[in-house]
DNA sequence: GATGCAGCTTCCAGCCGATGGAAGGTCAAG
DNA sequence: CTTGACCTTCCATCGGCTGGAAGCTGCATC
């Protein structure tokens, strides 16, 4: 299967199937003219990885995922490690953005929008302690 | 004053001092020695960068927002529409992530973490349907 | 005044994770 | 035989820094 194929089979643009080979996380077969030459195999670590990146893991963690999908013997509680520990990562960041949406949306609530130049926004970013 | 200290009242980095320069973000004086020098209204002006770029802004937004900062003109509906777009997108985002840790929450409760090799984390990445 | 060291300068490279585009080879249809 | 879709490689670019090298400056200490 070429890549166009593979492509549309995995949801992700060949460029970053190219990229990917580049960096050494998927190999493909080459075929007699020299274009990548992809088996049903490769197609489902393609969509794995389609699916470990869309859900928040970086392509080392893919790598570890890879291998760990590829291996029979491993134990679930290596992959296990790996998302817990993705998953306190995810969890950080929901407080983060939370914690931002609160402040933010103070500003803008107290901030009348209007066409005079008083801004609690603008005073809130340049320093004036916010009153919350 | 000197980068060093522009970088302690700020907290910014001075190679992020530097590279805000860089990229025409805010411009600083030079003293006869060549040294960058730094007025109170640049600290102001760093620390204002610092506090948007830390609520998520983009370095682009921050470009605008300074421009309002410094526009004694300016209506506050103006701050207000960058601030709204701004609020959106992290719901967007907060969004994104709580759905991400759902799957994903899900898929580690379901898998045992043990030593056996049967691993619904994997299974789920793999491209079975989940089963929620 | 020599020495040492912190702090400043510039410049160049690299990080992540792609993405865009140029220049050129290949293949199947019409 | 030509067109056009598809493939190849290579090189550049994005955002937002960050690290390091090589070389000034400024100030304290001997």
């Amino acid at each position: 299967m070429n890549i166009g194929a593979a492509a549309r089979q995995s949801k992700l643009p060949t460029k970053t199937i190219r990229y990917y080979e580049e960096i050494g996380l998927l190999k493909a077969d080459r075929a007699a003219n020299g274009y990548r030459d992809y088996s049903e195999d490769d197609i489902h670590r393609l969509r794995f990885v389609q699916r470990a990146r869309s859900l928040g893991f970086s392509v080392d963690e893919c790598r570890q995922l890879l291998s760990l999908y590829s291996d029979r013997e491993r134990a679930s509680a290596d992959v296990k490690a790996i998302a817990l520990e993705k998953l306190g990562e995810i969890d950080r960041k929901i407080a983060e953005l939370t914690a931002l949406r609160q402040t933010l949306g103070h500003l803008v609530e107290t901030c009348h929008g209007d066409s005079r130049p008083e801004c609690p926004i603008i005073e809130g970013l340049s320093g004036k302690p916010a009153s919350h």
